[in-house]
RNA sequence: GACCCUAUCGUCCAGCGGUUAGGACACCGCCCUUUCACGGCGGUGACACGGGUUCGAAUCCCGUUAGGGUCGCCA
């Protein structure tokens, strides 16, 4: 038996979650599960300047909402706490005199540097395989600066030394951080410490393969969760990049990936985010979308797009979302799809209106109006029944009707299955509004 | 610029010396259908380039090119 596996996840409070860090996050998560050792969470936030308690927030939400839980760190303790690198100065302190008194830092200008050792440096990447970097020549690789002149301390060297204080195992981080490990080594080794096992994962890029950077369109995981994504289909798509179950299934139990996790099955190579395919996992995760979390999360994405359900009666609504139940791909676009349900006056699609307010289907919507107004019971069933046997009077297929009558009641000529979207829209509302309908100009 | 990593359809992933180079997203047809979706069937589409090694390279080696990363008193 190796020593258990302790794994971290050390993100800076900047104020988001890239998904690239969330990757990062989750894939440390998936090792930790898959080994059954400690997810560790440490927040960086040596930058004073910007630093607050929000920022850390979102870190805590973005994580949740993935349901990437960690076993020591912020809000659940730990023997190696703090778990905020602000709030471990007197372990700084221990390190850096330690150093210094050993002879490897030097005055400049009032920041302390580290000597670098001067030659090259291998490391046997869990990732990337043997790395072989030569830190001979001062000149190409200067000694790096470990505190300021204020008393800061630098990444490179608190980094380095919670990895130790925190009995890390294996560092598993982004490949940026390659070309930096070097020093990293050297800083475990002046400090006579046994190093962690590294592992760099690739980076996510956009789709054309640019680097991600904030302001690109989904970089943030904020706006999955305001975009009303499936978390489990984000979580499953992160997987995704950069791993696979070798086997050409895609939608996975997180259990199972788990499961099958393995460092050496993560690639190399960089990967392009492709919200298409994003988008098409969710709406996988979507069918099994239903009941009250359907309403829960429904509600909330109408109401995130301004529409007052408060108006309404709470069955009008859970039976408006009910029709909807598996036919969005993403919840940010059921305001859209299930706006004519929420609006007193709805606006007729001009492309639909020329397809479908023709002088023939002006007698065919009339006859529909007729049909709807002598049933008794207005329910799916009913107005099935109605439609068809108005269409069979016609002598015509039921679709000649469907058409005009979604068009007149919804505005779209997309949406729900009409015969259920008539029902919960109820009779007077579809009278009313095929009334309007026939009434419209050029009609 | 120096150093490091990487290189299979537009994108993600499979392939790890012998395959008609496979799957998924996207795209295009057809079918199903109360619309749109879903689903089913089919199609377009890739081994960056050049050298080796080998009886035989997408697979191994070298070079070129391209993309990404690092070179901070940011993390």
């Amino acid at each position: 038996m190796s020593s258990p596996v302790r794994v971290r996840f050390a993100p800076s409070p900047t104020g988001y979650l890239h998904v690239g860090g969330a990757r990062t996050a989750l894939f440390n998560w998936l090792y930790a599960r898959h080994t059954g050792g400690t997810l560790v969470l440490r927040i960086e936030d040596t930058d004073k300047a910007r630093n607050s308690t929000e920022a850390v927030q979102v870190i805590y939400d973005g994580l949740h909402w993935l349901g990437l839980d960690w076993d020591e760190g912020p809000l659940k303790g730990g023997d190696c706490g703090p778990y905020f690198q602000s709030e471990r100065e007197e372990i700084y302190l221990r390190y850096f005199e330690q150093l210094k008194s050993d002879g490897f830092l030097y005055d400049d200008q009032g920041a302390w540097r580290f000597r670098s050792f001067r030659e090259p440096v291998v490391m046997e990447d869990e990732i990337c395989g043997r790395v072989e970097i030569d830190m001979s020549n001062p000149e190409t690789h200067p000694d790096i600066t470990i505190r300021r002149p204020d008393g800061g301390w630098i990444f490179h060297f608190v980094n380095v030394v919670d990895d130790i204080e925190m009995r890390i195992t294996h560092v598993l981080r982004g490949e940026d951080h390659l070309s930096n490990t070097p020093k990293h080594l050297q800083l475990f080794r002046a400090l006579r410490a046994t190093t962690p096992r590294y592992g760099h994962i690739p980076l996510i890029l956009n789709k054309d393969g640019s680097k991600m950077s904030k302001r690109d369109q989904g970089a943030s995981v904020a706006s999955y969760i305001e975009g009303g994504f499936v978390p489990e289909a984000v979580r499953n798509y992160l997987c995704l990049l950069g791993w696979s179950p070798k086997d050409d299934r895609e939608k996975l139990e997180i259990d199972e990936v788990v499961q099958r996790f393995e460092l050496s099955n993560v690639n190399r190579s960089n990967a392009a985010f492709d919200l298409d395919k994003l988008t098409w996992l969710n709406s996988e995760y979507m069918k099994e979308v239903t009941g009250e979390r359907f309403q829960t999360m429904g509600r909330a994405a109408l109401e995130r797009a301004g529409v007052d359900l408060s108006r309404y009666p709470s069955e009008y609504v859970s039976g408006a979302l009910e029709t909807c139940v598996g036919k969005v791909r993403v919840l940010s676009e059921l305001p859209a799809y299930a706006g004519f349900y929420f609006s007193d006056s709805i606006a007729i699609n001009p492309e639909g209106a020329a397809k479908h307010f023709t002088p023939e289907s002006h007698p065919r919507l009339t006859a529909v109006r007729a049909a709807f107004a002598g049933l008794e019971t207005f329910d799916a069933a009913a107005i099935e029944a109605a439609l068809k046997a108005t269409a069979a009077q016609l002598g015509g297929k039921v679709g000649l009707l469907v058409h005009p009558t979604r068009l007149a009641v919804t505005g779209e000529n997309v949406g729900p299955s009409l015969y259920h979207l008539l029902e919960v829209l109820g009779k007077v509302k579809v009278l009313e509004r095929i009334d309007t309908a026939l009434a419209v100009e050029g009609f």
